[in-house]
RNA sequence: CGGAAUGUGGCGCAGAUGGUAGCGCGCACGGUUCGGGACCGUGAGGCCCCGGGUUCAAGUCCCGGCAUUCCGACCA
């Protein structure tokens, strides 16, 4: 493959347009790899596509070698398949619904869970053509509250998504590690360094269990903690907090009674005017899920972590109660005040966080301003509540599995596997026939893998100042051939040599052809990244060319013949 | 969804008190250059986001939309 600069479809910035904002953002708008059509909604340029399709091929290898099967279903899909399973209502906005000329639901799949069920359902009768594991790679469409970042989170977007279907969980299990083998090659030959962590279910949804596989990036929208001396590690939606140590208590937060502390919104400042540790002040915060309210109820040094509450009860966000049903709720409290006290009576859930319960006792609102109120027993009045680990890990907590402290890490979410049981295939009636003639729910798994995000996180991960430094695995090309003056003959006739012997040998070769200065083609190949730069200069008389790595510069002076042995060797090297 | 900022040639920006739009880069043509975003000259290119309004006159002031971006959406 040759790809000529002086006729591609082709153009780099100087400068990257104000509004980008993320690195990988501007530098792929930079590099001429892709355009911005709308908030979210990109063209992948001509560069740019080859890049997905260098990922999308690594992807398809390593599902075909795990016994995937590729298909194509269709994006748009009846809303019919969604009520099945509920999510039509379970899924939120971030689901695009639209309707056809005759009034009929459609919606544009953000995942395919109901699509792959049933077509399964449809084709499988029998164990004996189980298992099974279908993929695809396609266009997902999610109504993103926010898009941002470039491709790292746009509303239309590249994925691979894979359903298993099993005839149990030992099955389903073996599915998922067979996944999950397949993910660690891809992540690996792609160069990412990546991360499985233990991940949160989510809108996906299932009950078998989940890892998230993570880019360490900084400007990665999710926050994992790991630990260093074992293996352990969570998205911090799922990490698992471990009991507080509790600190010394006062006599203030024994005695029973209302206290006046007027102006004293938080706890930190409340704890501190009364003189007692902030653990021993609890913060009630009132949440709305499904349209019921619900009150967390956490130690004031501890931070609500909102994904635990949503998943425990297994709802798709919970929203924090808006203004206007707390007053009614509460007439007489505000901001600061609120307490747990009363609220079940009124028909809130409470949901209270284990170290709220070791607590021999503690302060908390009185449900009327100004006023805490003192000696609460937890044990007492928590006696019906749901105990719930909600906090918030962070760095440095001790690993609930081994102890020691843990570290924490930005991450950009690349893929995802989920065992899902039976959730779709038992309300959408995907059954089998087992070998006594049993009637039973398919068990299945998914798997999904951010394609175009791949392409953003590898820049994200791999970039210098000058710009884009694209490992072998996904470069649009493997060699850039830059003709220095492409008015001396020589220079030319040796570059498209190069380039022909190059391409001839299995190599995808870009040439700049341009009529451009030296300058100007050495910034635009530095932008471009792609990994061995061949300049045909002002040796070219002497049969000699000068081949540069990208990733460090290292630069030698080469015979024109010794060049498809030298480039062999270091693509070997996977430069 | 809440808050904020910004919308002026392809990109980056400037346009005090309202007076009919400019700079740099890029682009086209000619010439000189030719190994790290060259130089000189000539030129093309703008519904100033959209819709109302005020005014003799609106890029500029007022109202309403739309779009893009950023921050937030744990101390209730």
């Amino acid at each position: 493959m040759i790809l000529r600069l002086s006729t591609a479809f082709f153009q780099t910035l100087r400068e990257a347009p104000a509004d980008a904002e993320a690195t990988s953002h501007r530098l792929m708008l930079r590099a001429g790899l892709i355009r911005q059509v709308a908030g979210g909604l990109y063209t992948y340029l001509p560069l740019g596509w080859r890049i997905i399709q260098k990922i999308e091929a690594i992807v398809r290898e390593e599902m075909d070698r795990s016994g995937a099967q590729e298909i194509l279903a269709p994006i748009l899909q009846p809303a019919q398949l969604w009520e099945e399973t509920g999510r039509i209502r379970a899924y939120g906005p971030e689901l695009m619904r639209l309707e056809d000329r005759h009034g009929r639901a459609f919606v544009l799949g953000p995942t395919h869970e109901e699509l792959f069920t049933d077509l399964v359902r449809g084709v499988i009768r029998s164990y004996r053509q189980l298992p099974i594991t279908l993929y695809q790679i396609q266009d997902k469409f999610r109504d993103e509250r926010r898009p941002r970042f470039g491709l790292l989170r746009g509303r239309e977007f590249i994925m691979k998504d894979a359903y298993s279907f099993d005839c149990d969980e030992e099955g389903m299990a073996a599915s998922y590690e067979a996944m999950y083998q397949a993910y660690v090659r891809i992540f690996a030959r792609l160069g990412l360094d990546t991360r499985a962590v233990e991940a949160q279910q989510g809108a996906i949804g299932g009950t078998g269990g989940s890892h998230e596989f993570m880019a360490i990036a900084p400007i990665g929208e999710d926050e994992i903690v790991y630990c260093d001396a074992c293996d352990y590690a969570a998205n911090v939606e799922k990490a698992q907090g471990v009991p507080s140590p509790l600190p010394a208590a006062s006599s203030r937060a024994e005695t029973v009674g209302q206290v006046s502390l007027p102006g004293v919104i938080e706890t930190g400042a409340q704890a501190e005017a009364l003189g007692v540790d902030r653990a021993y002040v609890l913060k009630t915060l009132l949440y709305e899920a499904d349209g019921q309210p619900i009150a967390a109820i956490l130690r004031g040094d501890h931070t609500l972590n909102e994904a635990k509450l949503a998943a425990a009860l297994g709802v798709a966000e919970v929203t924090p109660l808006s203004e206007e049903r707390v007053r009614k709720l509460l007439p007489k409290a505000t901001h600061g005040y609120i307490g747990p006290l009363g609220l079940s009576e009124q028909g809130v859930g409470l949901f209270v966080e284990p170290d709220v319960m070791a607590l021999p006792y503690a302060i908390c609102g009185s449900n009327e301003e100004g006023f805490l109120r003192c000696g609460l027993r937890p044990h007492q009045a928590f006696a019906d509540a749901r105990i719930l680990d909600l906090k918030e890990v962070y760095a440095g907590d001790p690993c609930p599995s081994c102890g020691a402290p843990l570290a924490a890490a930005h991450g950009i979410e690349v893929g995802q596997v989920f065992k899902l049981g039976t959730k779709y295939s038992a309300p959408m009636g995907a059954v089998y026939l087992d070998e006594a003639g049993q009637q039973r729910p398919l068990y299945m798994g998914c798997y999904g893998i951010g394609v175009s995000r791949i392409a953003a996180a590898v820049v994200e991960q791999s970039h210098d100042e000058d710009g884009i430094v694209w490992p072998m695995a996904v470069a649009p090309a493997h060699v850039h051939v830059v003709i220095v003056d492409m008015q001396n003959e020589e220079q030319r006739v040796m570059g498209e040599h190069l380039a022909e012997t190059l391409s001839a040998s299995g190599y995808e070769v870009i040439i700049d052809d341009r009529q451009e200065h030296a300058g100007v083609k050495f910034k635009d190949a530095d932008l471009l990244g792609i990994p061995l730069r061949m300049t045909v200069g002002r040796k070219a008389g002497e049969g000699i060319v000068e081949l540069s790595r990208r990733r460090d510069r290292k630069t030698v002076e080469l015979k024109v013949e010794e060049i498809v042995g030298i480039v062999a060797r270091l693509f070997g090297e996977n430069s």
